[in-house]
DNA sequence: ATGAAAGCGCTAACAA
DNA sequence: TTGTTAGCGCTTTCAT
């Protein structure tokens, strides 16, 4: 029943005949060791499958671990996926392996597996803020010397580096995209809670086209969703308004999917989209979707060279990098609406 | 320059003005402790924000570490996300912290993965094969009592326990759905290399349909395809033969996504298509998509609970657990086609 | 309720 | 080229 103690570095030296040292000279390529001892050495290796305990090296070296640790709050949203894409690509050049977990939308989760990652002692915190966190906690790791690292969104009680999208701006666009287009009613479907960082952002800039075409801002064409689901009903129940939008600006991924599904459900086919985010199908849609495409990966990949520079001793103060979104027309928003 | 030595236990029994013993017994709440040592200890952890040293603590307890290791091959896939969601919520019930990361579909990069978490001494290793993996390494470690379970494929080079998809069934169901519809030539996009498994077991369950109906194989009719840009060409192609196809079975998301994309392209809404994996946009395209709908969760929480069974001392043998896909029809092959 | 000493598996520093 | 000793930060064991 109880598994026979694992093989240690010892038990190799035993077996070879000769001091531990020598055989952690052999694995680490250290010292120099004569031809003969390594290949001894890694044919006992090899025959325990003796595999090195990793957490005993980093405790007498004393340095981080070659790990760097990744928070995000949903594993079921791709886009998090491409952000850890762009890490993993980067710091693998260095040696590191990227280890990520998911808080699931849970901040006392997020905070549990910060301190996972903080008690093994990882290189570099990369976290996707979760609605309701606070990183004040993390004050004294950072003072160490640990780069702590925001993405998507910054942190909350304490500052730190933060990689973000240019929401503002891209929503901004999308909208004016739409304004051009003739529309006049266009509806901002968006996450909930308002608070939300990429949402206010991305609100912001809708109002920015607004006001740049002296349109008013009717806060009943705003609607609150968290899910696909709730994006699909607010959006039919906006369209059976009396006066209803022409043109909607989807703040997310899931709030776009959710107001296809809504427009799909109203038999609506000539309500202008433009989506924040990129879609699966944009191109395919009935019309196509024009997007404000961000770059996930590119996120993520500004955000581990950032870490490394951190790591490598920059000590400057903590910068906000904000990587461009990209308007991609695609026949939605294009042409002159029929109501105009 | 140099990040000041991390606070250590010492450093905090020293301030305290007790053993290092006792800030032990109060930080994990074993031994007996007077109420005024407990507060005064954890003022001054606050105090030093001392995090303690979980692989020292790993290394004298000499137990595995309180992680769960997931490699997947790839993060871009939401399927993955969603396997892992199914584990996590599994394996937190239990204390346990899961911790992935993605090979990219590269071989070389899962063995160094999988190295990786075994010198971190999971408690569990849980493997999506990819492509051209070899798992027989993983032999000693298994046999030392390390759960090892793969998930979406079976293992190479090493019997272990399993979770999988009845992908053979779900394939037949689907290509038998479109039969039912008055289908004859129904192609079969599918992933490379023909000998991924899942692969395998569609074009299996695939072929069973056709022969459970005494329609032929036609070879000409197997469409190969990696990517969504693969699958879109191959089906643009197909489409132009001189004996095209009239249904289409996509036997993954990737595949499904490729194939809307090249039936659209082609101007072609007559074409059923049944899909393997439930998709994002199935319900809303034009026609609705029907699909065979995985169950990635319950895949994930079927591994975790085989992996939590093992630890808890279950030495029966390697067993593999086959979860249910579910045939969601969606109007996409349920109506006869025009061209019957 | 608390402390002292020993030791987990490994490597740094010094020998030989 | 190799071995020895000490010690990383923590917990166990045995004392008090």
């Amino acid at each position: 029943m109880a598994s026979p103690r694992r093989t240690t570095l010892a038990d190799v030296a035993q077996e070879v005949g000769v001091s531990a040292k020598t055989v952690s000279r052999v694995l680490n390529g250290d010292g120099p060791t004569s031809r003969e001892t390594r290949e001894k050495v890694m044919a006992v290796v090899e025959k325990l499958g003796f595999q090195p305990n990793l957490m005993a090296r980093n405790i007498r070296v004393g340095g981080p671990d070659s790990t760097v640790g990744l928070i995000i709050p949903d594993m079921g949203n791709p886009f998090f996926g491409s952000v850890a894409g762009g890490i993993e690509s980067a710091v693998r050049e260095r040696g590191l392996t990227l280890l990520m977990g998911s808080c699931a939308d849970d901040p006392a989760r997020e905070r549990a597996l910060i301190d996972t990652f903080l008690a093994r002692r990882v290189s570099a915190l990369m976290v996707v803020p979760t609605v309701g966190a606070d990183h004040a906690h993390l004050r004294t790791a950072r003072a160490n010397g640990l780069p702590v690292v925001f993405l998507d969104r910054p942190g909350t009680g304490l500052t730190a580096d933060s990689v973000v999208s240019s929401n503002r701006d891209g929503a901004r666009e999308g909208t004016a995209h739409l304004i051009a287009a003739g529309h006049r009613r266009i509806a901002f479907v968006g996450d909930r809670p308002a608070t939300l960082y990429t949402r206010r952002e991305r609100l912001a800039g809708y109002r920015e086209a607004l006001d740049a075409a002296d349109l008013p801002y009717d806060r009943s064409l705003v609607l609150d969703c968290h899910t696909e689901a709730e994006a699909a009903d607010a959006v039919q129940r906006a369209l059976r308004d009396p006066q209803p939008p022409t043109a909607i600006l989807a703040a997310n991924n899931f709030a776009a999917m959710g107001t296809v599904l809504g427009t799909t459900r109203a038999g609506r086919r000539d309500v202008a989209l433009v989506s924040f985010d990129d879609l699966p199908f944009a191109e395919v849609l009935e019309p196509a979707i024009t997007t404000v495409a961000q770059d996930p990966t590119a996120i993520g990949t500004a955000a581990a060279e950032i870490a490394l520079a951190r790591l490598d001793g920059d000590r400057t103060r903590a910068r906000t990098v904000t990587v461009p979104t990209r308007l991609i027309p695609r026949g939605s928003g294009e042409l002159p609406p029929t109501t105009r």
